[in-house]
DNA sequence: AATGAATGAGAATTCATTCAT
DNA sequence: GATGAATGAATTCTCATTCAT
């Protein structure tokens, strides 16, 4: 009889070895995710794929939804790192230098591994943990509103918290549409042109306007 | 597990039992979806909740895929519906009262089965044939590049193809999110006016600005 | 992910075939209990030796637990019912000849299936509704209880309650430990003997005595 | 799972730090067989709840059934060390007093750690080595026939193997079953005087009858 | 057309045991 | 002696799909 499956991690690892064993199946998943899809990316195929056995995956991740949720992660962190350093340099700039650096810096970060960013925008189910794919819009939103209080005489009077809300949730969305749909307009600059525009022009006063 | 399923829809049905049978079971798909989510909803489990036995599902739906599939179209056809409606009335509305028609339309039309909307955007693989949620958007953004095509003059100069897109885009991302994160503002109106001064801002003339 | 098994039995056979494989499933479960021990009686095995499919065993008893419960529900209520049968016969009888010859038919009651009663009695764990096989003892001790109630002039004074809890206990241990330790005793009579001699003298008056 | 396990005990334990930790590892399998019960018993809990190693503990059990064998003897041995002891007391002692020791004795060891003691009878499989829970029963029995050797003037003429039999086998299941269902009446000596009196009137003479 | 019993590959997960360090 | 990482066969259970009735 199979008890519910944990979804903590599970023991930190205390030889070198474990680490070496928990990187392996963190990348195979990945790449089994990836190339395989969600729903046929089993734990013995990611352990064979690790090469490693199951029973070492399940030493440190207590269910699938728990190795999953710890590669969700792992991706997040790594894009997340990036944007909360940026948030400094651009602290000071002023809307329409900072919203460009913003947008640059945002498709960059989903240029880094477009694949597994892809699959687990869309096939990974948005449930229990599983759903902090949406972390990174979480905190950019802190961070956003962070930046607009900074500089509310620049801007039109907005709430902020919904302001907030309005230019992630577009910006990210553009973001993943153009990695999965318009790949190619991520590179050529067009797209954080308008990503930048629709940003200034949503917040900034008629007077601030940048063409 | 049986050989590969078939995707295509298995035959017309012929009698108005058929069709009494076939809306049976997608309303139950739709039911067990939203209570059970994506994964535990069997074959099995919706043809019991449809009072019909597997034997009649699969008679109508080839496989699992073309049964979702039938019934992400059923969903997504009752909003186009709306939407493609709706178009030739706003068609000669200025881009300000358009907008806001549309926005307040688009809101509407995702209050409808908000729950059902939630899971196959949440949930269901965006893969093969059940990708098909999305093409609400494409069909929204060939409506909306129709309509810049018409009203250029009021327009700042855009890319038509980028412009849609990127409007299309947020406004159905800020929909869905709204949907599920903040399903109050929905019907307050104040994302309904957060919506339309991005969209209005973002493809207005300076000129033509309306707060 | 496997849920949380239940133990309830699952839906009713609607046609005949179902009764057959339900009695085959059952049949099988008995034999490789008895042949390979509760441990390596997996559910595949049974499946295999009941030449059905493992599916089909889940189709009827939705987990292992339930299997099992329903191979002791179906043993205990075989040799309930022949205690109640047999009650009515002695009822009027008195102290002497009503132990003897229910002493007699208890040991009769377990040389039934007397391997599987082993097997239910030794191996299985008597947690959750595995544990009913203990039913018997409770069915047992009532019947026990309404005989001493109708005969109290036949017996010394005694607590019922105690009395039917020590002479159910000790009767049923011991045609056990005799079904296990000593099957020949089982069948020579010199057992059901001792046995009655022990109900006898623990609850008749000293004069009721019979040697 | 690896080659079949060896059952007899590793190597002596040859000194101090040694004797500790197979203490701790016996402990610690009683607690866990307790709380956890004896499927979820696992030798790697086991170990943790030791505070030792898996590799520690196969040094000195060489499987799981080893293991539990081991405490198996030390709970039963403990248990019979405090019959034998009392044997010596009561050996001069007459039909009723010696009874009505006896039977409170075997209450009280059955009080020691009854928790554990209910795991070992309904949960662990009597099977192989770890069958020896029921030693103690078969030294009951021989110093049960050993007493009424030395006593035979006192009974009424029986089979002295048989009645060692009957007389132990009822009182342990009466012990057993009070431990698991009537907790309470062990202690106040109701139990204590039924069990006796079942005992003293099933071997005494008429004449030696006590109440 | 409908029924529902039957199928069986495959998924997640556990656990006794080994062995390199 | 001790450690704990690694193993992988085995187990329970699910579910899309088929087909005899």
């Amino acid at each position: 009889m199979a008890p519910k499956p944990r979804t903590s991690p599970r023991k930190p690892p205390q030889q070198a070895r474990s680490k070496a064993t928990i990187d392996a199946i963190l990348t195979a998943t990945a790449r089994v995710l990836v190339k395989e899809g969600f729903d046929r990316a089993s734990t013995n195929r990611i352990a064979e794929a690790a090469g490693v056995s199951v029973g070492s995956l399940y030493q440190y991740f207590p269910s699938k939804e728990a190795l999953v949720a710890a590669l969700v992660e792992r991706h997040t962190d790594l894009m997340s790192a990036e944007l909360s350093s940026a948030f400094e340099r651009v602290a000071k700039l002023p809307l329409a230098a900072a919203a460009r650096e913003l947008v640059e810096l945002l498709l960059r970060a989903h240029a880094i591994e477009p694949a597994l960013h892809k699959v687990l925008i869309e096939q990974v189910p948005r449930v229990g943990r599983l759903g902090h794919v949406h972390d990174v819009e979480a905190r950019s939103m802190r961070l956003q509103r962070a930046w607009m209080e900074m500089h509310t005489d620049e801007l039109r009077p907005v709430d902020l918290d919904l302001a907030a809300f309005v230019v992630v949730t577009s910006v990210e969305a553009l973001t993943h549409a153009a990695t999965i749909y318009h790949p190619k307009k991520l590179t050529d600059g067009s797209l954080a042109t308008e990503i930048t525009a629709l940003v200034v022009r949503y917040l900034g006063k008629p007077s601030a306007r940048v063409a």
